[in-house]
RNA sequence: GGAUCCUUAGCUCAGUUGGUAGAGCGCUUCGCUUACAUCGAAGAUGUCAUAGGUUCGAGUCCUAUAGGAUCCACCA
């Protein structure tokens, strides 16, 4: 069953017909691989992409890494795991539906209700999903669909409840009362590392609460002063020691205001006054001082951003309004002494970019600091800490080790509500529910996995945060609960827990991975993974990181149709290193659209030249022949070695393009350009199946593809025929093959080879005369003679013509069986090159030669009258006008 | 304020434990030779940011400086 082979690979044709193959072998989910009973397990869990939106090429940096490792260990014959899951990133998907609404519909979520607006979020994400399904596939991604995963699915919402009932009755949830980050847009809290900082300009207000009292202070939001229970100083400060532990009462517009003045170090003496005007119920920083002098707290501020009741004139307005008339207030009354503006660091929301209230709050926590049976007596943040500081966890690369053990030692309790409707419900019921101004007071409480029985149950109207049903990714894809019963692991669990790799963006080590670390440790005891890899960002070619505001991304989709997955892939493995980020352009995607080609042709080659070539998987070292065969075989097995290593400490990159090197260079520029005359297809086919073996998780498609390929042309009928690259098994190099003297002897000619090609083009250009014309082209050399016999000396420009000749004998040379005689053979060419050199040279500076030669150059196939400018000309017009 | 990373060819970046400076792209010249023009051959280009130190030997290790990026903390 012979049929022609296209001269370029054409990755659109074939990649999704591949990859249904692979599907339909069963091989992604490893209970279908034929394996030994005790074949180690190999897992990886995607990191779930957010249904927020397609993926991006970030995505695409991660699945080429993941999948690298998960199609090289499942070659190497381990039980090997990879589940796919995507994220219901509760804040970020609600506030996507929410813009969109509005857009389309002009409606708010309250407009609709909980119940209809929660349908229009799943029919959006179930659009997303499927978007980022299909671009996965694409990838190439050898996925275990069948055990595909959604963090708001049932199974995840069983488990979900389940970790915070059993947290809650160990006391490590609890529900407390602190300040919190309030975005009064969103109406819910974020998290400190969901903050982001805006550098702007702000005024700073130096005034006195009243005329009476005897120190200034200096704020720039005087709205909140209402609330102010102390003044604080810095001990050191004279100006105010005298102060220090009085309580005044102070009439501030109105307002009356207990304040007691006390020092603090964190006081910065040359910050405005030098006195800080404290606002328990307002400020972070505040709050902690009013908890170490037990100051009174009192809020200002509601859920909405405005002015509570009880501020008299001020009540109801918002927050804003009521500074400015705060100001307004104070000037009229001569207590302002001092307005400038200051570089102020705004907290906002990072998705609504609305600045944020701090306020008081009734709200869920999971105490990192409290001490857990479970755990030994130690507190999660200890355990979390320990695993990393013992190795249990290893960070690639090491450097990161630190940024995790820095963020966590300064770890405070984790605020796990969130005041959204998209998301984990909590499991907890109230009898009686009061509402009033961010304050709640309830009765019964009821916390289970089950709703409790009985009426006048009401459900917490709060969700959770996202990151804790991603935090317990690892093992509630693998069954957990059901998989862990008193403590002991079973199915899934049992078999692929703990993970051996978790791959994911250095971003994301405080927000992600230290959670998912504490909470397996919780549930299961066991650390959630062994490794922690880390890659960098993708930017654009600027250096730019990509985003959609910015539209400089580059949609992966586009690049997947334009140059084929395994050149995108390549692309974004080779050339960028652990940790660091990379930039990406469509050149250098294209440039590995030409290497895939080169395989493509190497194989086209072997085909088109042998009908009977065949991939061989044992050499029979009598078929090793010439010294050509002995050094492709060394340098081969050399790379087996290398590569492998390189794999499995994590040196994507230069495995890569160790690779490329090898095929590039030394297969097809060296064994298959220069020993064409006899060729060892034995030798050949032994080559390019363990290149194929090795590239493959590099570039699993086109190598598929020449493997099926192969095995069709060969054995249309046997079971052959069918058998799939993706489980054969990875080469283990053969060191009897490597053989250091045969790549010394062939580094010798390909040296010689070398020179000879230099010594060609050294005397082959000179300035203004005739030149060129090498090559097999017969005409050419015509050329050169009849131009040199119509203006000269027959002899000497024959001579130049002749050396075009024997340098293309010399790169004929194709059988290096006998070294000795080679290697006379091109010694004597080298030497006749450099007489013919030196003569041509000599010729060339002879002044009547070169003015009476014709001043062509000769190029491409056309001619070039230099002297006279004239436009090219072909070789066949300028051999009319010579006659 | 604390920390990390980066600075190597025109551009983008490799360079694993210290041992003769690398790749791709781009550029110059030549070549369509039945595997490949998405190709082949040849060529040019570097005080490895700066200054010290350790060493027989430093792009690689140490110290300081400059510039760039990022993360964390945070100013009322």
């Amino acid at each position: 069953m012979k049929k022609e082979i296209p001269k370029t690979y054409e990755p659109n044709k074939y990649e999704d017909e591949i990859y249904d193959a692979w599907e339909k072998s069963g091989f992604f989910n490893p209970d279908n691989l034929k394996l030994p009973k005790n074949a180690k397990s190999y897992t990886i869990v995607l990191p779930p992409p957010n249904i927020t939106d397609k993926l991006h090429l970030g995505h695409s940096s991660m699945l080429a890494i993941e999948d690298l490792l998960i199609r090289f260990h499942r070659m190497k014959g381990y039980r090997t795991l990879w589940i796919p899951g995507t994220d219901h990133a509760a804040i970020a998907t609600q506030n996507v539906v929410e813009k969109k609404l509005l857009k389309e519909k002009g409606l708010k979520r309250q407009d609709l209700g909980k119940e209809k607006f929660l349908k229009e979020v799943w029919k959006f994400l179930k659009t997303t999903q499927a978007t980022i399904l299909s671009q996965t596939r694409k990838m190439g991604a050898s996925l275990d669909w069948s055990r595909e995963a959604f963090t708001l699915d049932e199974a995840r919402k069983k488990a979900v409840a389940k970790m915070f009932v059993d947290m809650y009755k160990e006391g490590v949830i609890y529900r407390g009362e602190r300040i919190v980050n309030w975005c009064p847009r969103c109406k819910s809290t974020l998290a400190d590392d969901e903050l982001e900082y805006q550098e702007q300009k702000t005024k700073l207000y130096t005034f006195k609460y009243d005329k009476n009292f005897p120190i200034s202070i200096a704020t720039t939001r005087p709205e909140t002063k209402l609330g102010d229970t102390a003044v604080a100083v810095n001990p050191k400060d004279k100006r105010y020691a005298k102060f220090v532990g009085e309580i005044f009462e102070a009439d501030f517009l109105g307002t009356q205001l207990l304040i007691k003045v006390f020092s603090d170090r964190e006081v910065d003496k040359d910050f405005g006054t030098g006195a800080l005007g404290v606002t328990p119920a307002h400020s972070m920083a505040d709050w902690k001082m009013a908890e170490e002098n037990k100051l009174n707290i009192m809020k200002v501020i509601d859920e909405d951003g405005n002015i509570r009741s009880g501020f008299g004139k001020f009540s109801g307005k918002t927050a804003l309004e009521a500074r400015e008339m705060i100001v307004a207030e104070l000037k009229n009354r001569n207590l302002l002494e001092k307005e400038e503006e200051i570089n102020n660091n705004l907290s906002v929301c990072y998705r609504c970019g609305t600045a944020i209230e701090p306020l008081p709050s009734k709200q869920w926590f999971v105490a990192v600091d409290k001490k857990i049976k479970r755990l030994g007596n130690k507190s999660l943040k200890e355990k979390a800490l320990e695993v990393a500081r013992k190795k249990k966890i290893k960070f690639i690369p090491f450097r990161f080790t630190k940024r995790y053990t820095d963020w966590m030692e300064n770890l405070h309790d984790w605020c796990i509500s969130r005041q959204i409707w998209f998301g984990h419900e909590i499991p907890v019921w109230y009898k009686t529910r009061n509402v009033e101004c961010g304050t709640r007071s309830e009765g019964e409480i009821y916390v289970g996995v089950n709703p409790p029985k009985g009426k006048g149950w009401v459900q917490d109207q709060d969700t959770l945060d996202t990151w804790f049903s991603s935090g317990m990714w690892t093992f509630s894809t693998l069954g957990w609960p059901d998989n862990f019963k008193k403590n002991k692991k079973s199915g899934d669990l049992k078999k692929f827990h703990p993970t051996q790799v978790l791959e994911t963006g250095y971003e994301i080590i405080t927000l992600w991975v230290s959670r998912m670390i504490m909470m397996s440790l919780f549930a299961t005891g066991e650390v959630p993974f062994e490794n922690v890899y880390l890659h960098g960002m993708v930017l654009d070619k600027f250096g730019k990181k990509m985003s959609k505001s910015k539209g400089n991304g580059i949609n992966p989709v586009d690049m997947i149709n334009l140059f084929g997955t395994d050149a995108v892939r390549l692309s974004l493995l080779v050339g960028s290193t652990t940790g660091n980020d990379m930039r990406l352009s469509e050149d250098k995607i294209s440039s590995f659209r030409n290497f895939v080609t080169k395989l493509w042709n190497i194989y086209r080659y072997a085909v088109t030249a042998c009908p009977d070539f065949k991939l061989v998987d044992k050499l029979d070292r009598r078929n090793i022949k010439t010294l050509a065969d002995r050094w492709i075989v060394s340098r081969l097995n050399i790379l087996i070695k290398e590569v492998t290593d390189d794999l499995d400490s994590y040196r994507f990159s230069l495995a890569g393009e160790k690779l490329q090197n090898f095929i590039w260079n030394d297969l097809a520029d060296w064994y298959v350009e220069t020993s064409k005359v006899e060729r060892n297809w034995n030798v050949l086919g032994y080559v390019l199946g363990y290149v194929l073996k090795l590239s493959h998780p590099f570039a699993p498609f086109v190598t598929e593809k020449i493997y099926t390929d192969s095995n069709q042309r060969m054995n249309p009928n046997s079971r052959i025929k069918n058998k799939l690259l993706m489980v054969e098994k990875w080469p283990v190099a053969d060191k009897k093959l490597v053989d250091k003297k045969a790549e010394k002897e062939f580094e010798t000619l390909q040296e010689m080879i070398t020179k000879i090609r230099n010594l060609r083009s050294s005397y082959r250009i000179a300035p203004g005369v005739v030149i060129s014309a090498y090559g097999k082209s017969v005409k050419n050399i015509e050329l050169i003679e009849r131009l040199a016999r119509i203006k000269f000396d027959g002899q000497s420009a024959k001579g130049i013509a002749v050396s075009a000749r024997k340098m293309e004998i010399v790169l004929d040379v194709a059988e290096f069986v006998d070294m000795e005689k080679e290697k006379a053979r091109l010694r004597k060419e080298i030497q006749d090159l450099e007489t013919l050199a030196i003569k041509t040279e000599g010729l060339l500076k002879n002044k009547k030669f070169l003015e009476s030669a014709p001043k062509v150059i000769v190029a491409q196939n056309k001619i070039k009258l230099v002297e006279y400018g004239e436009k090219i000309k072909t070789q066949k017009e300028l051999l009319k006008n010579l006659g």
